[in-house]
DNA sequence: GAGTGGTCTAGACCACGAC
DNA sequence: TCGTGGTCTAGACCACTCG
């Protein structure tokens, strides 16, 4: 019977050592030559026990290394929809200030900026046809010089062109505070950010550039902010590993 | 060198013609023998390329059958906070609504309905030692008979006991109805739920009873309830498979 | 240098699905 | 019945880490 596989039952045993907590993170698995002596096997059989453990995001393992049963991230982030306004009006981003308030170093790393033709999911949020030149600023998010997340942003034509945004360098008080600076007359001011998620297995690509180990899902969030006058001013594109963030939505019901 | 092992190899030049839309969901890969002899190798190692994609929830398999490219589900939810109370003003779950509007039919089957202990993340959510003994209703929403996700639902005993919550029976209009519903003089009015989100791989009994194929993530979900006196009147503990729901938050800025 | 995990070969038998 | 994927054996060599 399939469910009773060998792989499986050892798999099962090593799973409820772990969950059990008889396995702490950061013990020691069992080598693959003990347990294939163990249950009477090959080397062969236990990997394949062992496979499904990190698929599950239970163990790690590398060459010439002991597995061992994942251990926790140090920091654990919560991004939570709450409390921007609070802590950008202390001239700090919601990332900094939940990094610093657990003790750690963060730091964001710009990585490119430029003009790019808007993906499809991204202009239909600014409300531009597909295609449409916009302006990106990709960046990485990092602690402890450990990466955290990814986050491109994407700002209309219009609205960055001449302004920081536009510039390959940080801004200071961060791309909203340029948003709503006065231009002319006007006065933009951000009232509002709607945020899908979308989980999914990070790509090849994103599991290199934020060293997601095996068998950590990412959640990919679009967010956008809009005016008062409801327009979008700001679309964010992030990868956001599962293993290093909590999310956090407060939800009022008028 | 790592990176370039045959298995890798194999299992990136099917991932590209996936991508790149040469295979299309619910097209069939190329069999394993076929494989084998087109990169010169034995089975064992073309399986280990596939089993990467099928991790990455690229790949469908089952005894007997061919191999597939992933298909899109059928229905995809879209979880919102927005709009809960447009809804059940009309006497209609989010989820029900969500459903019907895609055309399909969905369906709320009780599991369990019973006195436990409360898990220590329940009971921190509202306000009672953990282990205090709570009513719990364990439900799986399905829709055109497949399971979409799992919920359980916990309510204080002196708020639920007698109540139809404490009931194993379907409740008219929802347990929202009950707890908003007068008893004696007061009448309790719900005005905030607070959503704690989680991802991870499923467990292997989450996996079964929820038809969640390899290499797809699911979120945890906590949303915790709120009356207008700040008491937590509900939390809801939830599975939701990544490849059948999308989320969608928005955040008003005060 | 000893021990570990990573990769691969070359077979075998089984369970299941489709025809 | 035939082809498929699922499981398993019994070896081998390599790359890497650690003491």
């Amino acid at each position: 019977m399939v469910k009773d596989a060998l792989h499986r039952r050892i798999a099962e045993a090593i799973r409820s050592d772990i969950l059990a907590g008889r396995l702490q993170p950061g013990d020691p698995a069992p080598s693959e030559h003990e347990l294939a002596e163990k249950y009477e096997t090959t080397r062969n059989t236990v990997r394949k026990g062992l496979a499904l453990l990190k698929s599950e995001g239970l163990l790690v393992s590398g060459q010439g290394r002991r597995s061992m049963v994942r251990p926790r991230p140090n920091v654990r982030m919560l991004s939570t929809g709450a409390n921007h306004r609070a802590h950008r009006d202390a001239g700090m981003s919601n990332f900094n200030a939940e990094a610093e308030k657990q003790g750690h170093r963060p730091e964001q790393r710009l990585l490119q900026v430029g003009e790019v033709p808007a993906p499809s999911e991204v202009a239909e949020r600014l409300g531009i046809p597909a295609g449409e030149t916009v302006i990106v600023r990709r960046r990485v998010f990092l602690v402890d010089d450990e990466p955290m997340q990814l986050c491109d942003g994407y700002y209309r034509l219009s609205l960055a062109e001449g302004t920081p945004l536009a510039e390959p360098r940080r801004i200071r008080g961060g791309a909203h505070g340029v948003i709503e600076s006065p231009t002319g007359t006007v006065r933009r001011r951000i009232v509002q950010f709607v945020e899908d998620l979308e989980l999914r297995m990070p790509t090849g690509p994103e599991a290199d550039s934020l060293h997601v180990p095996t068998g950590v899902p990412v959640a990919r969030v679009l967010r956008t902010a809009y005016d008062s006058a409801g327009e979008a001013v700001e679309v964010l594109d992030s990868i956001i590993p599962g293993d290093r963030y909590a999310f956090r939505y407060v939800i009022d019901v008028p």
